[in-house]
DNA sequence: CGAAAAATATACCAATCGGTATATTTTCAC
DNA sequence: GTGAAAATATACCGATTGGTATATTTTTCG
């Protein structure tokens, strides 16, 4: 690993947290100087323009993210704990949540939507990326015979990060984590009465 | 109404959009400037500064999203068609919500939990609002006989709200009405099979 | 109509914004 | 160790930021 390639690493994993609890408007390259302690020559030295420095910041605080989860999901072997996994991952780090500023898949997609158009993209294929894990757990559970065959696996991917985005808003803004409990126990029901098979 | 309560409405009416889709430091004064055509002076002499405009248009985003979805609440007469009533609201007006940049709820929560702390305050007393108003008639509905006794109405009110709100991020980032449809039906089978009693 | 008051426009402010050119330092291969 | 190259620091740039002081216009009321 180079020296700019360690560099770049530390810098994006200093920004990390100030883009994800300032977001990418609020966020200046004061903010990056002051949090890497380095200087604005740097940053320009090792990254075109801001834009680039908040792509790679996303996409490393969705690694990150993708990463812890999956240690959970990982750590199951079949596809019913593993959906599960996902909810425990949650109800057991909301406080590293709250801590770093929220989910970024949720940070980013609200701000990016309208606002950060060269964000837009990203977001939206990483978004399709975590659907398209959580469906190819449910498609495993449907040919080991756990899940019902009759489910889309795609929707109820869907319906997982939906709840899981929904609650963790109201988690975030009301600082109370009953409110994200309550969308995980809503997933954990699904999971019971709808995608497994229930004889 | 005095000139100055016009003209205060009237920059709120024109900036509403703005602060919506850019959000709060996405929302330049110039950008004002140029939404109202008035000048600095203007926007000074009506208020305070920045923060006072944001707080203002916040309300009056909220207010125009509570009054239109009272529409639809309010033209039915029993608590099942007014629960009802909020997903078919949304899902007649999916199109509209996305011009306007989304759920001012869901936007101005994400933005300001870290960001826009003076926002804060106003954010969650609305959404406790929300929810209260959303209980209220799940209150009607155990009165009347027509909902189940045993269900926290709370509870499910703020389980729609997180359908309705994890749905929103969904079908904005993605562009597809189809993740907030998905939201809204998982909404109405809830309402069916949990909140209406079954006999 | 006319004068006081209210509202708006204009001109300005220091601070900060993202970005660049250049000087200096550090790294690394030989 | 030395010299070239890479990386970092410094100093600067014009544009824009939110905000203010003052001049001008408009409104209001007697």
């Amino acid at each position: 690993m180079t020296k700019s390639e360690r560099t770049k690493e530390f810098i994006v994993e200093k920004a990390a947290p100030i883009f994800n609890t300032k977001g990418y408007a609020g966020t200046s390259l004061a903010d990056l100087i002051t949090a890497t302690g380095l200087t604005k020559g740097a940053l320009y030295g090792n990254f075109e323009n801001k834009d680039a420095i908040a792509i790679a910041v996303y996409e490393h605080n969705i690694k990150m993210a993708r990463q812890r989860l999956d240690e959970y999901v990982n750590a199951q072997t079949t596809p019913t704990a593993k959906l599960l996994a996902i909810t425990e991952y949650y109800r057991n780090n909301w406080k590293k949540i709250q801590e770093r500023g929220g989910c970024p898949y949720l940070n980013a997609s609200v701000e990016a939507d309208d606002n950060v158009p060269f964000l837009k993209s990203h977001v939206r294929a990483s978004i399709v990326g975590w659907a398209a894990r959580i469906a190819a757990i449910i498609d495993d559970g449907k040919k080991s015979g756990e899940f019902n065959l009759d489910i889309s696996s795609d929707q109820y991917a869907y319906t997982i990060i939906t709840l899981i985005e929904g609650s963790i808003m109201l988690f975030k803004i009301a600082s109370d984590p009953g409110h994200l409990y309550a969308g995980l126990d809503r997933i954990v029901k699904i999971i019971n009465e709808e995608i497994c098979k229930t004889i």
